[in-house]
DNA sequence: ACCTGAACACCGTTCAAGT
DNA sequence: ACCTGAACACCGTTCAAGT
């Protein structure tokens, strides 16, 4: 006689994303999932490989969580930028772990999508992925310097984050 | 009577930086360390908290590598994030390592001074910060999504850096 | 004064036995 | 078909005992 699903995947990786916000990775542990979603630890193993698998997801989806954010944004590049950033400042944690779990960062591509349409009307065809790229380099780095506690040396940084677009935005034209 | 010492500080760190190269930061275990420099485990804790200070002094260890490759360069702009990417392409975990180490980003701010000298001659002292940031944050998050595997449209890499370098040399010049 | 074996707590994972 | 207790391997860390 089958046992009722005490569970799902989708609760897993909700429980595995609420802890990470809580505590980093390392507080992704199956036995802390497990207690959250109501289960033993070995119980998890029927809808997840292993912890990585697991993080694997947690990360994947916070990049759909990012792409639904640009998407319903008004995809100017400063408004992307935008809120690219207040994501980061919301999920510190998952924002890190996309660039740090392995295998991640590849599904940021789609995410970005509204990025390389907003710097095609900017640049043209032709010239559109670099400048994406540049976009997304800076956005992405400054975001990680920030959490990463790397801008030491005082002054206004949400100033500093301003000066960046405007610039870039200079630099893009021609 | 007391027994010689069978290893240093200095050791134990330049065991960890080569475990971290060969297979992340999860490579570095107490034990992996011990054996290299000779020693049982519980004797690295006569030179180092835990694991977590290990860790954290590799990274530092890495900021000042870092520091020292911008200082002898020729210290322009280009050169600077040529040389900073270059050493990450050398070291992708150790420059990972700084900006997911919490803690260890702190540390750049010393490192990247050479990159403070020159913004301030492209954009004068009001702005210098400001564009220090911009330029940094560009490099670092090109850097760091390249190692990540986030650029996954095609394209010449080699020339979206290029490409980024010129856009925000225009982009600071006024 | 540093080094070590033994021990402990904790974690990921497997698996046979339950329903 | 899913769930679980028991077990195993592995890891970080402590500590008393050795020299």
């Amino acid at each position: 006689m089958p046992t009722p699903e005490r569970t799902t995947l989708a609760e897993i990786v909700a429980a595995a994303r609420e802890l990470l916000e809580l505590g980093g990775p390392a507080h992704i542990t199956m036995q802390a999932v497990a207690d959250r979603v109501g289960v033993r630890p070995p119980s998890l193993y029927k809808r997840v490989r292993d912890r990585e698998a697991l993080i694997l997801l947690v990360a994947e989806a916070t990049v759909e969580d990012i792409g639904a954010r640009l998407r319903a944004s008004d995809r100017t590049l400063a408004e992307l930028a935008r809120v690219y950033r207040a994501f980061a400042h919301e999920r510190p944690e998952g924002f890190r772990l996309v660039f740090a779990a392995s295998g991640a960062a590849e599904s940021m591509g789609r995410a970005v999508a509204p990025v390389l349409e907003a710097t095609r009307a900017l640049v043209g065809e032709e010239r559109s992925l670099d400048a994406a790229r540049l976009f997304t380099a800076w956005a992405t780095g400054f975001i990680s310097m920030e959490l990463a506690g790397a801008f030491r040396l005082g002054g206004d940084i949400d100033a500093a984050f301003e000066f960046g677009l405007e610039r870039l935005e200079v630099g893009l034209h021609t």
